[in-house]
DNA sequence: TTCCAGGCGC
DNA sequence: GCGCCTGGAA
């Protein structure tokens, strides 16, 4: 664990990091913190309220971020279930599970979503440290039990040069994200048509065809199908003739006309509205999820990380593998790692932004790294260039 | 010929 | 963690 290491860094006592109280406890806990730090803090608890504040000794403020409540999702088989659906209401939750053990379970996530809450919330918080700061964290806890855990992750070194680097290259090249994104999809119509369409042009999308996909939207509308009700009346063989020019359209037709089904008849021709709801779709993972919250219904819950995002944040040794210091081998490892650093304000233009950069400069094979304005910060800088054909994969016998 | 995209299903 | 889907680009 790296906890410990972090504990060391930043001075708080192992005793603070991770507690059990009782019910109304409160907990006072002294802090020096160094820059370039971001605090996070967990809180996981049973519906209950948390609430928490920081107060300080020296005459340096914190710069605290709004709670968040976010639900963290996994794709993976469920372990929990008592806790999500909430089935032994009265017995008293003893141990709570950690928060990356939450399992999601996409069968049972239509259900529970569009009923209560589920009964295991997490709230996060995150303190950015921009200059060595001593302050009391005072955490007030209303609930039976909770599990309280703080750590703190440094930000990489040169992370905001090297994002500005990026912003400064993509204001002069024009990349096809800045033009055929999918948030440009239906941008006349109403709301729930415009959230429809984004949701349409999410799942038929693939980065690197931005002008496919640009089209096949087109085309739909055209036929009057950016609406659900007309893609449940249309066949399946009509609708993936129409959206051909895209990658894998024999699938994501059945995927489309699936979700539209799921729309009218559980969210009133509407799209869901929560990640879990999302991630419920068929031919939605948690890349298009995030980009859909984003765009479809401006509530960012988390960062979404497609190829681009990955690739790039791993060549500027921005994200590890938990407890390692290890590249990232899949997006959603990205993704948490990302989360854990970068201030939220970046989670929404991290993807346009790094996007466009991999389209144009950073691109997966032999990046542009002489054109590249950060390539004096970045630790990948020409290691990928000169080899056009690194690693052989295993060949195909004719 | 090989790589790439994003998610499913094993 | 890999094969699959599908078509385009290198």
């Amino acid at each position: 664990m790296p906890l410990a290491l972090l504990l060391s860094r930043i001075h708080l006592s192992p005793a603070a990091m991770t507690s059990t109280r009782s019910a109304s406890s409160a907990r006072l806990v002294r802090a020096d913190l160094n820059p370039g730090y971001v605090l996070v803090i967990k809180h996981k608890f049973h519906a209950f309220s948390v609430a928490r504040e920081v107060k300080r000794e020296s005459s340096v403020s914190f710069d605290v971020s709004k709670p968040e409540s976010t639900a963290s999702v996994k794709r993976k088989r469920v372990k929990r279930e008592l806790e999500v659906n909430g089935e032994h209401p009265k017995k008293q939750v003893v141990i709570v599970p950690d928060i990356e053990d939450f399992r999601y379970d996409r069968t049972k996530a239509l259900t529970s979503s569009s009923k209560a809450t589920p009964s295991l919330v997490k709230v996060e918080e995150k303190v950015r440290v921009s200059s060595v700061q001593k302050g009391i964290l005072l955490m007030s806890m209303h609930s039976k039990k909770t599990k309280v855990v703080v750590f703190a992750v440094k930000a990489p070194e040169n992370w905001e040069a090297v994002l500005g680097g990026i912003k400064n290259m993509r204001l002069s090249g024009q990349a096809p994200v800045d033009t055929k994104g999918c948030e440009k999809a239906g941008s006349l119509l109403p709301p729930k048509e415009r959230r429809f369409a984004v949701l349409i042009s999410t799942m038929m999308s693939s980065q690197t065809k931005d002008e496919v996909t640009h089209a096949a939207v087109e085309r739909l509308s055209e036929n009057g199908l950016l609406d659900p009700d007309a893609i449940v009346r249309t066949d399946e063989a009509t609708l993936a003739n129409l959206i051909k020019p895209v990658g894998f359209y024999q699938r994501k037709a059945q995927f489309i006309k699936e979700a539209s089904k799921i729309c009218l008849e559980r969210f009133g021709g509407d799209i869901p509205d929560s990640l879990n709801a999302l991630l419920a779709l068929r031919g939605v993972g948690p890349k298009m999820a995030h980009l859909v919250m984003s765009i479809a219904w401006k509530n960012t819950q988390g960062i979404c990380v497609d190829t681009h995002v990955h690739r790039i944040s791993n060549r500027l040794g921005w994200v590890f593998r938990e407890g390692t210091k290890q590249k990232t081998t899949i997006p959603e490892q990205t993704r948490i790692s990302l989360e854990k650093w970068l201030p939220k304000d970046e989670w929404e233009p991290i993807n346009p932004l790094l996007v466009g950069f991999g389209q144009t400069i950073c691109t997966p094979l032999r990046p542009k790294c002489d054109m590249c304005g950060i390539n004096n910060l970045c630790p990948s800088a020409f290691k990928e260039s000169s080899s056009p054909n690194p690693k052989q994969k295993k060949k195909r016998s004719p």
